[in-house]
DNA sequence: CTTGACCCTCACATCGATGTCAAGTCTTAG
DNA sequence: CTAAGACTTGACATCGATGTGAGGGTCAAG
């Protein structure tokens, strides 16, 4: 698939899969004129990325985080310091959301 | 207490003081010299605003959604969906979270 | 009064993912 | 072959909370 059926397929706009290509994210055959050209599993590693991402992660850590999702022989200790540092920050923003969402919740019901 | 002495006891820059001012969510009193003054109550206005942001909501969400915290007389229609908006938006947050949470708790698994 | 610490305003810088525009190249249906 | 549509690279713009620095007041202790 092109560069626009991927777009299609995943939601992200041809220009953050050209950015993701960039950040060393996201790979592509190049065919003779040059264009990118995806095999079906591009839409589920796009799908990842954009999950990661909203989750808070740099492109940076996606870079050192995803080759470890594809190929699980790929082990580095520091890594492992890198992922617990990560899961620390999501807990401590899902500590946050938490917070902000029971006091929301608490004023929408004084409305009822 | 002066500009300093609520940044010490929240964490907040003055900077960001200021601005949080500029943008309606946090008020002073001006003495002669025209320096700030807060009250003590001003320590967990601030800690409940640096809250709300953590969450993600915007200086313009906070300043529509504050005067209901601190006054429940005000009620307007509007601001329900506002708030449920935002809610909609901190649990699809959440779950994003909660996935990358787990994937990249699945990873640190497998270094035991 | 002086001095050092604190405060004031204004303005410009930053970061990161994404939008957008321009000028040129490729592909494919007709 | 041609024209339309999709693609390429490159550059500049954006948003929002915060950092930073300049130039100049204010306050309180000695």
């Amino acid at each position: 698939m092109r560069i626009g059926d991927l777009s299609a397929a995943t939601g992200a706009s041809a220009r953050s899969l050209r950015y993701y290509e960039d950040q060393g994210l996201l790979q592509s055959d190049r065919g003779t004129g040059g264009q990118r050209h995806y095999p079906a599993a591009a839409v589920d590693r796009v799908a990842l990325i954009r999950s990661l991402l909203a989750a808070g992660l740099s492109t940076a850590t996606i870079r050192d985080v995803l080759p470890c999702v594809a190929d699980e022989s790929i082990r580095t200790p520091w890594l492992a310091d890198r992922l617990t540092g990560e899961l620390r920050r999501i807990e401590s923003q899902m500590a946050d959301l938490r917070r902000t969402h029971d006091i929301l919740a608490g004023l929408v019901e004084t409305y009822r």
